[in-house]
RNA sequence: GUCCCUGUAGCUCAGGUGGAUAGAGCAUUUGCCUUCUAAGCAAAGGGUCGCACGUUCGAAUCGUGCCAGGGACACCA
């Protein structure tokens, strides 16, 4: 399935079904539909159709028999064509499949469109500039990044990066959860911790914030307003610490994803965006549309008319707003902001949260649809061989900013992309460390950095790579190689239906073993044979081409030596 | 109880829309640097694809029912 060979992939499927239903008018509407595979074999073809399998039933023959009696008629549609040059010969293979193997030409021209291409290699026009927002993290300020904001952070930031890169206009947004009862027992605990510091005793308030950083930020307090006395810290109203609080941790958090190579396009508050008014607004509009009740003395949402198990109260009994509510005049406002795709990547235990907001969507008069909701499954720490339980408050988690520094942002990155996101991730740290050079992200930028090793090597030889016009790669590593590098666009779109860029990372693994197998099996440059050199050099360079452009849109670096 | 995810080699995991002999890495064993980076390559061993039925030319893949592990089911956030 290559970029530069899925169009003329479509034209031979078009071109057999043709011919088939003309050789066979009785069975015109009959005929089940031409599908071109790519077989997992190399020795089957290119490409290979089950055609005769299918329809084996239908001709009441055996698959073997009728394969054979497709085979002159294809191969005289070929000739008809004008398909005759790109495809070198077609075979039957038991059970009855029919190969089509392609002349080496047709493959020449991927590495002719990677050179024209370079750094744009692999986009596509499919996202139409379409307006998608994709927000993630978004964790409250209430500490430090946790290992699942991580994992969140490195999905959320790839994903964007390959939606720009397939032709969609896609904004990278943190939404700041700087309102809610959380944000006030972390002021609360913050002024515990002030106390203490003057001798005094306070008990953290239940459910409130006991790790070791919410002491420096009541040291870091003191100090910025100048306060020397308990009487003094009395004095200062309680909302204040919370503000200090939520600004002190932001920055905390800017600093980690900024250094964690994840950059935001927008920073959106709670505060700002969920005010009163938009809340209200939000409501009168649900309540004039019908779908507003009140019940026990609290205001009821409808959900259930949009597929909810059971409708959701949106404001309780004491007056105050449930989660939903805020949450409900955010998404508007997301929509308003003419994000005609609007992605969220939450945790696993917002899972049973999904059908009422999709429910609130669809209220607001918007596609359920245009709505998705990715779940990122947790990574489980492991130290000494033992899972550490994760809890903000009891201060016992590995934060971000702790995996970082200690098996580095690229391979923090990659590790939490090597799986699909909706399974579990086990994170052994002392593996981690203490495997750092096994980790797969160094195999994929050795390769990168062994292309430049060949480039300098080629300087010094004075060997020049040609950019068209080739015809000496012929091996099975060289036409393997130019086959993977091919699929990169391919893959891209399997990144987008997926919604995950796992795809993209177990892909570039796949090009990095093909080129160390090319590299090891045949010498690059070999001044007596300067043509073949020349080529090889190419097919080199059109593997760092594709390393490279993988390697951005993960977010990890391109290495030039290791 | 209801819903979601998971179950494949000793370990960690791949196996889009059903295909041909089930694939990597780690670990074990063994080869390959007087020539472009050995962070690499090649080879060997290792399998009841959780279990059972079903669908069909053909099932790790789809369906149903079990079994096992994890998670979610608030007028919490």
């Amino acid at each position: 399935m290559f970029f530069v060979l899925s169009e003329f992939m479509a034209k031979l499927q078009e071109q057999l079904e043709r011919s088939l239903k003309d050789a066979f008018p009785g069975y015109k509407n009959t005929l089940p539909p031409i599908e071109l595979e790519i077989p997992s074999e190399h020795q089957h073809g290119e490409f290979s159709s089950n055609i005769a399998l299918k329809s084996s039933k239908l001709f009441k023959k055996p698959p073997m028999v009728l394969a054979g009696e497709f085979l002159p008629i294809i191969e005289n549609a070929l000739n008809d064509n004008g398909l005759k040059e790109q495809i070198a010969s077609v075979s039957i293979k038991k059970p009855g499949f029919i190969n089509f193997y392609l002349t080496p030409k047709v493959l020449y021209g991927i590495l002719e469109q990677i050179f024209t291409e370079n750094k744009k290699f692999g986009r596509l026009a499919l996202g139409k500039h379409t307006k998608v927002q994709i927000e993630f993290v978004s964790a409250n300020p209430t500490g430090p990044l946790s290992v699942a904001h991580a994992r969140q952070a490195a999905v959320g930031d790839a994903l964007a990066n390959i939606l720009n890169f397939i032709g969609f206009e896609c904004a990278k947004e943190y939404y700041v959860n700087d309102g809610g009862i959380q944000i006030k027992k972390l002021g609360e605990s913050i002024k515990c911790r002030a106390v203490e510091v003057f001798g005094g005793t306070a008990q953290i308030p239940e459910d409130g914030y006991q790790g070791g950083y919410v002491k420096d930020m009541a040291e870091i307090f003191l100090a910025e307003n100048k306060i020397t006395t308990l009487k003094e810290l009395d004095a200062i109203e309680q909302h204040r610490f919370s503000e200090f609080g939520v600004r002190y941790l932001m920055e905390v958090i800017r600093k980690d994803l900024e250094d964690f190579n994840v950059h935001f396009d927008e920073w959106s508050y709670e505060s700002r965006i969920a005010t009163k008014a938009n809340i209200e607004g939000v409501l009168d509009y649900l309540g004039e549309k019908g779908f507003l009740y009140e019940k026990d003395g609290a205001l009821w949402f409808k959900s259930t008319d949009f597929g909810d198990d059971k409708d959701r109260v949106v404001e309780k009994s004491d007056g105050t707003y449930t989660y939903l509510t805020p949450d409900i005049a955010y998404h508007r406002n997301k929509y308003e902001r003419k994000f005609e795709k609007v992605i969220n990547i939450w945790g696993p235990d917002h899972h049973g949260y999904i059908p009422r907001l999709k429910a609130a969507v669809e209220a607001l008069g918007r596609d359920r649809e245009s709505l998705e909701v990715l779940i990122v499954q947790l990574a489980t720490i492991y130290r000494e061989g033992r899972p550490i339980s994760m809890s903000t408050r009891r201060g016992e988690f590995i934060s971000l900013r702790e995996v970082m520094d200690e098996v580095g942002v690229d391979a923090a990155r990659f590790f939490f992309l090597m799986r699909h996101i909706n399974v579990h991730l086990d994170f052994d740290l002392e593996l981690a460390k203490k495997e750092t050079s096994e980790n797969p992200v160094y195999y994929i930028q050795y390769a990168h950095a062994r292309v430049h090793s060949v480039n300098d090597k080629a300087r010094e030889a004075k060997i020049q790579m040609k950019k068209a016009g080739f015809q000496l790669l012929n091996t099975q590593e060289e036409l393997e190689l130019i086959k993977k590098l091919g699929s990169f666009s391919d893959i891209l779109l399997l990144c987008y239906k997926e919604l995950d860029p796992y795809a993209l990372a177990s892909y570039l693994q796949d090009v990095a073993t093909a080129f160390h197998k090319f590299y090891d099996c045949h010498r690059i440059l070999d001044p007596e044979r300067y043509d073949l050199s020349a080529e090889r050099l190419a097919l080199t360079n059109a593997a760092g081409i594709v390393l490279a452009n993988g390697l951005r849109l993960l977010g990890l670096s391109t290495p030039e030596k290791m």
